[in-house]
DNA sequence: GGAGTTTGTTTCGCTATCCAACATATTACG
DNA sequence: CGTAATATGTTGGATAGCGAAACAAACTCC
């Protein structure tokens, strides 16, 4: 009666590719999750004891992961030894914005390495943002070519970007337009790089690592200076779209005659709410989110209530369309939109409840962000990692010769 | 520079899948695309002649196809015989709707063999519509038992469907709550019985067998009796949910202020766009919409042309969302939707292009269903389908003995 | 300290595939 | 009309990768 969970497949599965793949599927169960033991991966493959074993081994030998004592969890029977991704496998991230541009260094497991933020006079053109980009990386060349093997370079950037070429078709807060960004950056460091829209990572970054954990569909927004990005992970797959383009969930229609948006249209979610009327009624110039949300509890006024349940309206009629139409389990929500939640908590799950269909809205759960200001790198990192994961020991092949000296 | 197109794997390969798995690729390669060559097939699954030799041979045997003389076209070599799929491997198919319940016969291969509309006096409940469903299938059951493997039955419903349990949780024109209308057919026909959303079923009716054949990213839109309904194509796959209740586009918010909406919200596209006032500008009472679109050409008026601008303005809006959120190349519009596009065809185009982001909206094409009235006993089959193509020779195998004399 | 349990390890066999060589059926061309 | 070229089906190994089974190891429970 229930139908089955097998899919109709679309590529026939080679012998070759069999162990590929499954050395791939090891690879990132243990680059996403970080800490398992060697019987919880055959559980979770559905891999026979010994198979496993063979293909850690030669993960082990790829100096991939490293196997660990147990854990000194008491438990019947013989202690599994614990996998660990090595760190020394690690990818860059790049993600320009409009008062700065960070470089990050993220290891095997996901956790940042290194963070660089450099603060920019002005909007930085892309140029400027590769030039950036490229010598920090260049200042770490020596401790990269030494300590690290590194994958390639993932570029987060606020806007629309095609994932295939890497070329940032247009990022308006940016003012970049048709902007080569990946083969630019490529050139410049000679690492293999890659481009995509900045909270398309970011809900590919929660979800792995963050409040979406174990999620197989679910919605981010994130707010910020830039205006409103959306991700969209359905099926536990982000949703890309024909050309990447997908989950700009920031032009959502929310109002009849509104103001006009830079995209073309009128009454966009991005237009009715944005954080410049919050800071201002805050009292705060500008600063991250933290300050904000700290000075608008602390301001608390009727002015503050009136713009929050103003902005939350919009923000409600938004996430009634998604939900309508994706029926995810959860909404992340991130930058100040996790602010405006946080601020009235019950106020999107009860227009949820009553404004979106019984059946998707039953179950939504909505959470904060919880990788903060890590978000960018992890999410940028994992665009760097994907080939890596897709083929753990021909990405490895590939790799050119370097002086590594693993660190231990 | 560029992605690899390989994903990550979130499922091990193991040997006997491996097997499954190629056979169940030749099925629906044949099913879906109805004539191919030995050679074309191995070509496409990338497979060794000798290994697609082989799974033939057994699809041979398992009378699941049957290989016929090469066709008459002129090309160097040894002409590659062709692969039919044989229709005697069958699914029923079962669409309640407001005024009728129609069911139908559809082979492998996507023809539709048999259909049968029963016309209903007044909206039936979901048991009046099980007990005609059965009633016609008990009808042909000899037929049925010698002629045809059946291998289960497809339920289309207008409404919110979960896909996993065949429950309808809400059909508001039909008036149906939480309705187990699987289970039901089920135990009165024995035939294992899936229920799905009536447009998601259309979405992928339209996409392996009518205009949207060969896309991986498609928005279906069907506009009915009962309303809009939506269905998704994300990269090749209907988009589910959680629940299998994802695709409510009929919901989408178009209005501020606008109606209230049975579904608790108000502005939403099927509240502002329907089908009833199209007919009474036509002139008549009721009908198909190939009714419909006769009447609206003869009775062309102002006031005509005002309603269809009115409806294809929301309409628009609706289709900037999903354009902005998904990024597709196509949209296929079924129903009294395809009729409004058809009267004024550049409309929905050039209100994408001024409204919709700048990248999306530049590829996205539009295009008028093409199955018509089979699209629904198509989408509703492939339902009743999937289990026997993600494992032929496992679903056949576990079909009960039956007296089946091969019409061949 | 022995029984029971869980997991790593090793060996062996099986399955499904690819490869290579050969057979077959057609077109191209003199 | 016959031979070359081409494409495809067919057959018989060879191989890769996995699972099963038996055994060994390490732990808890009593």
């Amino acid at each position: 009666m229930m139908p089955s969970p097998t899919r109709n497949p679309v590529t026939a599965s080679e012998p070759d590719p069999s162990r590929r793949n499954n050395l791939a599927l090891l690879t990132s169960l243990v680059h996403h999750n970080g800490v398992l033991s060697r019987a919880q991966l055959t559980k979770r493959t559905g891999l026979n004891r010994s198979t496993v074993g063979a293909l850690i081994g030669q993960l082990v030998n790829l100096e991939v992961v490293y196997e660990a004592a147990p854990s000194g969890e008491a438990q019947v029977g013989r202690p599994s030894p614990i996998v660990h991704p090595r760190p020394s496998i690690a990818a860059l991230a790049v993600n320009p914005e409009i008062d700065a541009v960070t470089i990050g260094l993220v290891g095997l497991g996901g956790k940042v390495q290194k963070k660089i933020r450099f603060d920019t006079e002005r909007i930085p053109t892309a140029k400027e943002a590769v030039n950036i980009a490229a010598a920090v990386i260049e200042g770490m060349r020596s401790e990269l070519d030494t300590s690290y093997r590194v994958m390639g370079v993932g570029i987060a950037v606020p806007g629309l970007v095609n994932r295939d070429d890497g070329v940032v078709r247009h990022a308006p807060h940016l003012g970049w337009r048709d902007e080569p960004v990946a083969r630019m950056l490529g050139e410049a460091t000679g690492y293999p790089c890659h481009a995509a829209n900045d909270a398309s990572l970011g809900a590919e970054g929660e979800l792995l690592f963050g409040a979406g954990a174990g999620q197989k569909n679910l919605i981010f927004l994130n707010g910020g200076a830039s205006g409103i990005g959306g991700g969209i992970i359905a099926d536990g797959e982000l949703l890309r779209g024909t050309s990447g383009y997908a989950g700009e969930l920031g032009h959502t229609f929310v109002r009849s005659s509104g103001k006009p948006c830079h995209c073309g249209a009128t009454g966009c979610l991005e237009t009715e709410v944005s954080q410049s009327p919050l800071f201002e009624l805050a009292g705060i110039g500008g600063g991250d989110a933290g300050e904000l949300e700290q000075a608008l509890r602390q301001n608390s006024s009727e002015a503050v209530d009136t713009e929050v349940a103003r902005q939350l309206e919009y923000l409600g009629i938004a996430l009634r369309n998604a939900v309508n139409t994706f029926n995810p389990e959860a909404i992340v929500l991130d930058g100040f939109l996790g602010i405006l939640h946080a601020l009235s908590p019950g106020t999107l799950v009860s227009s949820l409840q009553s404004q979106a269909m019984d059946g998707p809205a039953g179950q939504v759960k909505i959470y904060r962000a919880a990788l903060g200001s890590d978000l960018m790198m992890i999410g940028a990192a994992e665009l760097a990692f994907t080939q890596f994961l897709a083929d753990p020991a021909g990405a490895l092949a590939a790799l050119p010769l370097s002086k590594v000296d693993y660190v231990h």
